[in-house]
DNA sequence: ACTCTCTTGCAAATGATTTCCATTATCATT
DNA sequence: AATGATAATGGAAATCATTTGCAAGAGAGT
């Protein structure tokens, strides 16, 4: 498995930055890298705390910057879910929308055709184009 | 038409406090009022501001902690719509999602039946049952 | 190794919202 | 209408998430 060719890796990050003349710095390679393993969707002080553990100097501020620079260049995804600060996603291209199990605070992705259809079609209803959308599903585990 | 009938009226927002042993000052019926009128979803410093018209004591604190408890009563409903501060909303009942005009800011109430029973399948399917759900289509008129 | 300048850490600034606290006002009761 | 218990208010300070200013530090091309 070349790393170089592993699907939604660190180096798929990491060529984002390089292609747009940024520099690969230490900290930015640790967090990269944690985006890259993928897998849950942490907030701005969990990844802090997860790349503190790799690399006690990065600060909170970077983390930041690197989530603002990743948007701007669509290699990640920033959700707001309701009532909590900002959430990042590595975007693996694949649109989909979100299930936030209240309780645990996990996030499951799901997708639906029908529903992007209906939200077109409304769309086009009103005079509208959809430029974004979002949709998530707040809920319990059923017993 | 007498106000006390007038759907979606301040006197329902009144009754609600009222009810739930909260006293009807001054300000919170400025605030009221201005909510009751609908038709669009300020944010707080809106209603500051146009309750500041007609009353020149209220402080935004206050539009804060009326749109708090209200929200509480389930009066109000709160949106945070992405990169802005929290809207409010006279809840009349019926459920609906928003469409966000990225030009005006404008907000444009729909509801789809199909949308709504297609989220209780995919929840479902994911083994839960939703609490809340939000969902926003922003975009722009089409030409 | 050298230099240019992008990045960083830290602290201070910001924006939205909440909370603290002393004062005021509502409303049930006289 | 006066009284009193306590909820609500204004204003300032606090909080939370996030951004920004600035001097020091570190990539990357030469």
């Amino acid at each position: 498995m070349a790393e170089t060719t592993e699907p939604g890796g660190t180096s798929d990050l990491e060529a984002i930055l390089r292609e747009a003349g940024l520099r690969i710095t230490r900290q930015r390679r640790v967090i990269l890298a944690i985006l890259a393993e993928g897998g849950d969707h942490p907030d701005a002080l969990a990844l802090f705390r997860r790349a503190s553990r790799q690399d006690a100097t990065i600060s909170l501020s970077t983390v930041y910057r690197t989530m603002k620079v990743l948007e701007e260049k669509g290699a990640i995804q920033r959700h707001t879910f309701e009532g909590g600060p900002a959430r990042f996603e590595h975007a693996d291209g694949r649109h989909h929308d979100h299930l936030i199990d209240l309780d645990s605070g996990a996030v499951i992705e799901f997708r639906s055709e029908k529903i992007e259809k209906l939200q077109e079609e409304i769309a086009r209803e009103l005079g509208y184009e959809i430029v974004s959308h979002r949709l998530e599903l707040y809920g319990r585990r059923r017993k």
